[in-house]
RNA sequence: GGGCGCUUAGCUCAGCGGGAGAGCACUCGGCUUACACCCGAGCGGUCACUGGUUCGAUCCCAGUAGCGCCCACCA
């Protein structure tokens, strides 16, 4: 055995170092020759690359790799690439921010554009480019940020294949997005649909359920008179400015006030439109006067009643926003189209207030506005309220049409193995929650292409009921640039031709395939065969609805089956006073600066701090003690290795001595337990138990050995102290890689070849072949706990001299050797057992 | 409105049927030849509240309150 050690051992630089030589000798590289059931695939979350590291990538991706060093100890063949997520919204907003350009896909390619050199984030000032240049635009930038994620999880000691990683907007991405849509297509489970879509008209796109959230936003009620032949009907709305659109009114047919009336018409304020009084179950006598007034659309119950009482659709808001410039043909009477030249093609926010004063005017609006506070729908990208308009749309099937469908995908959830296991609630919640099919397609740009055109007929008109499809083998394709097959470019829009869909998939129509795409499904079908099912997902439980339901639900309808074993999910991150964390406060740390002041095994440290699924105050305070654990190691491993130096490898038969068989015993315990959490993902727990007992053998135990490990006359003592140091050293620092996993490399290169991420993973059966018991550590333990306390209650020093300690009560075969350690780490020049008919051990200390 | 989780020392959190714990912070004492990026000792808690089960409850059950999150057709 050869040693080498550092004078004066440090964690600086050690990231550096050790990211260079695991590179160089691609240490963490998969071997795709293992079998399958020597694999451990891990479906890795693949971040959005939208330039911004935050501590929490720090926190969640370093619970992932514990686990993969950890499988990868037991002999795992670890499958564990990196993808990026760069399709979608978040990178079409950065790239228009950060070069000051805007996507109009009317433009034509311009080569070699160049970026204005002042951007401007002014949509108004911003550079019209082509989709094309766009995207290229979207790829350059997506490239440089990627780089800087790549650097961080170097740095942070993520364990990843970097030769495996892949983006989803990449070509064999796309391809695959592409093909799995074809094959729902071919199934039916993908269809196009003229509905009422939520639409976000800021982005000026369809967006889908998963991807709403509530917002409380402050509105009013305004009570209106509607005109009937019996007396005026009051009704509140706090929508007035969809008045033109009221299409009914609506009350609950037990409700004995409007009974009368149902069947009967009223006319509308303002527009002098007659309507029809009709009743719906949904309409609740409590709210307002009982009666609402149904418009196309004011939110999703008027979907529902528009939908049931079979109404028309008389839409005036447009798709960007504002009243529609048209006065709609249902207005007949001259001051109904007075009124709406008035607010035609006006934002609705200014349409809200033309109507309210021309409301007011007409003595059609009772008493003021009422202000209130209540949830609206947003797209959670987005800044303001969803509207709600009609338009074709690809969907594909969740259950939320179908019991069947649901009752599996609900079976699915309970099949799959959750960490922690009250997660799989959020994902029934949703499921039960689903109301309508999944909305794939988006009005947007970046992303991967709905991968079919539509045939034109002798007029021009689009025939949407037979879209046609490319072959699978041309895939990725761009139906914008590329041909149906049988058609010719001089086809295209023109009569009897064809024309492109214009829309790209959701983001999460790709994402829902990261399993297949890491796996390279139909481009690698000896890869999937050995990864897929995958292990692990791991990921944040606010994307359960999102992420998780949809990766599901394709494997469940693709393969028949769930798309992973176990799913692993991370809490969030909370800054010290347990609010999230934001720019604004000033209170955001970037994780560089974290990793180089506490290193990134401190950064580490905290991470594993942060129980499965638990949300985590940022706490710099824990990184500091990560780091301190991190120098203690090198630090006692420096001691135990020098005491060794001259003394070759001890073999562990040389274990003689009750105490350091006692060491290695409650060692045996501890490998035992951090196994076992290990193993059922409770890294917090494995660490708890290492570190906890890592303290003891510093603290204690070194102590009380390092002067029989010296002594050259005790031979038998000595030895064994040595074997039982280097040993116990040996098996601690395996079980601290996953945690610490550079300091852990620094302090076994100073004894062995090869890292210590491949080598075995600590067994009890290595310790408890030495034999003894655990108790005399305990014994030893209390009795130098009680010398330390006598002589701080005393005031003296640690290293003053006792003249003489006695123990009662101590069970005699444990012998004058432990007693004699004691001795010398306590400093005292005699101790010895005193017999005592108690077991209760008791110390007798002399100055 | 429905669901899930949390509430234990100043802070961050373990414990989850029979002795109330750890780290940090704080106080005191130590340059003890691995480590002063250190070591030792100490102070500190009606385990949210109310009932119930039990010989016994921080731990089980029911309810209450507060906090957080997820979901919901919120005129």
């Amino acid at each position: 055995m050869e040693i080498a050690l550092p004078d004066k051992p440090s964690l600086d630089d050690l990231e550096a170092k050790w990211d260079r030589r695991w590179s160089a000798a691609r240490l963490y590289e998969f071997d795709r020759s293992a079998p399958r059931e020597r694999i451990f695939s891990i479906d890795t979350p693949p971040p959005t690359v939208s330039g911004s590291l935050h501590v929490g990538h720090v926190f969640s991706y370093t619970h992932t790799d514990i686990i993969a060093r950890f499988q990868r100890m037991l002999g795992r063949e670890v499958f564990y690439p990196m993808g990026w997520d760069d399709n979608g919204l978040p990178t079409e907003r950065r790239v228009q921010n950060y070069y000051g350009v805007r996507c109009d896909p009317s433009l034509p390619y311009t080569d070699g554009f160049t970026p204005p050199a002042k951007p401007s984030a002014k949509p108004s000032e911003q550079v019209p480019v082509s989709r094309k240049n766009f995207v290229e635009l979207c790829h350059g930038l997506t490239r440089l940020d990627e780089r800087a994620f790549e650097a961080l999880w170097r740095r942070v000691g993520v364990s990843v294949d970097w030769s495996m990683t892949y983006a989803t907007i990449d070509d064999d991405s796309r391809a695959i997005a592409q093909r799995g849509f074809l094959r729902n297509l071919d199934r039916g489970e993908a269809y196009l649909a003229e509905a009422p879509t939520l639409w976000d008209t800021t982005f000026r796109t369809a967006v889908a359920q998963a991807e709403l959230e509530d917002r409380e936003t402050p509105g009013a009620f305004h009570e209106l008179v509607f005109h009937h032949a019996g007396a005026d009907i009051r009704i509140q709305t706090t929508r007035p400015e969809l008045l033109p659109a009221c299409v009914a009114l609506v009350a609950s047919p037990d409700d004995e006030r409007y009974q009368p009336l149902f069947g009967t018409t009223a006319r509308t304020p303002l527009f002098e439109v007659d309507v029809p009084i009709l009743s719906h179950p949904l309409a609740d006598p409590d709210k307002g006067s009982g009666i609402a007034m149904v418009c196309t659309f004011g939110d999703l119950t008027d979907v529902t009643w528009w939908r049931e009482l079979q109404l028309p659709t008389p839409a005036i808001v447009s798709r960007d926003g504002r009243i529609s410039r048209d006065t709609p043909d249902w207005i007949t009477s001259d001051t109904g189209r007075k009124y709406f030249a008035d607010i035609a093609g006006k934002t609705v926010f200014s349409a809200k207030q033309a109507i309210v004063d021309a409301l007011r005017a007409n003595g059609e609006l009772i008493g003021a506005p009422r202000p209130i506070k209540h949830a609206v729908k947003y797209y959670e990208k987005g800044d303001r309220p969803l509207e709600i308009v009609t338009s074709r749309q690809w969907y594909i099937t969740n259950g939320g049409r179908d019991e069947d469908l649901k009752r599996a995908l609900l079976a699915r959830g309970a099949e799959l193995r959750w960490h922690p296991a009250h997660m799989l609630a959020r994902f029934e919640n949703w499921v039960e929650g689903l109301t309508g099919d999944w909305l794939i397609s988006r009005q947007r740009f970046f992303g991967v292409p709905i991968p079919v055109w539509y045939p034109l007929d002798a007029q021009g008109e689009v025939d949407y009921t037979t879209p046609l499809v490319p072959n699978t083998a041309r895939l990725p394709i761009d139906p914008a640039v590329d041909l149906p097959d049988g058609y010719s470019e001089a086809q295209r829009g023109v009569p009897g031709g064809f024309v492109a869909d214009p829309d790209v998939m959701d983001t999460w129509a790709t994402s829902s395939l990261t399993p297949q795409i890491a796996g390279r499904w139909t481009i690698d079908d000896d890869l999937f065969e050995r990864v897929f099912p995958m292990n692990l997902r791991p990921q944040a439980h606010e994307i359960i609805r999102t992420w998780l339901f949809s990766t599901v639900l394709r494997a469940h309808l693709e393969h028949g089956e769930l798309p992973w074993q176990r799913v692993a999910i991370s809490g969030w991150i909370l800054d010290p006073d347990r609010k999230k964390m934001s720019k604004s406060v000033g209170n955001v740390v970037t994780p560089m600066d974290l990793l180089e002041k506490y290193g990134s095994d401190g950064a580490r440290y905290w991470a594993a701090k942060g129980r499965p699924g638990a949300d985590t105050a940022f706490d710099e305070g824990m990184m500091k003690i990560g780091r301190r654990l991190a120098i203690k190691l090198l630090n006692a491993s420096k001691f135990v290795l020098s005491i060794v130096r001259d003394g070759d490898a001890v073999p562990a038969t040389a274990v003689v001595n009750p105490l350091d068989q006692a060491l290695l015993q409650q060692l045996a315990g501890v490998v035992d337990e951090a196994s076992g959490a290990l193993a059922d993902y409770d890294y917090t727990r494995a660490l708890e138990t290492t570190e906890e007992f890592f303290w003891r053998f510093c603290d204690n135990y070194l102590e009380l050995v390092k002067d029989r490990a010296y002594d050259r006359d005790d031979v038998r003592g000595s030895a064994s102290a040595r074997a039982t140091l280097l040993l116990a050293l040996d098996v601690q620092a395996r079980l601290l890689a996953p945690f610490l996993p550079f300091a852990t490399e620094e302090v076994w290169s100073w004894w062995h070849d090869g890292s210590i991420h491949r080598t075995s993973w600590p067994v009890a059966d290595e310790l408890t072949g030495v034999g003894g018991t655990a108790q005399p550590l305990d014994v030893a333990e209390f009795v130098i706990g009680e010398i330390r306390k006598a002589k701080a209650k005393a005031g003296l020093s640690m290293r003053a001299e006792l003249a003489r300690v006695a123990v009662r009560g101590l069970d005699p075969s444990l012998g004058d050797g432990l007693l004699a350690d004691v001795g010398r780490a306590g400093k005292v020049t005699a101790i010895e057992a005193i017999p005592s008919d108690k077991a209760e051990l008791r110390v007798e200390i002399t100055q």
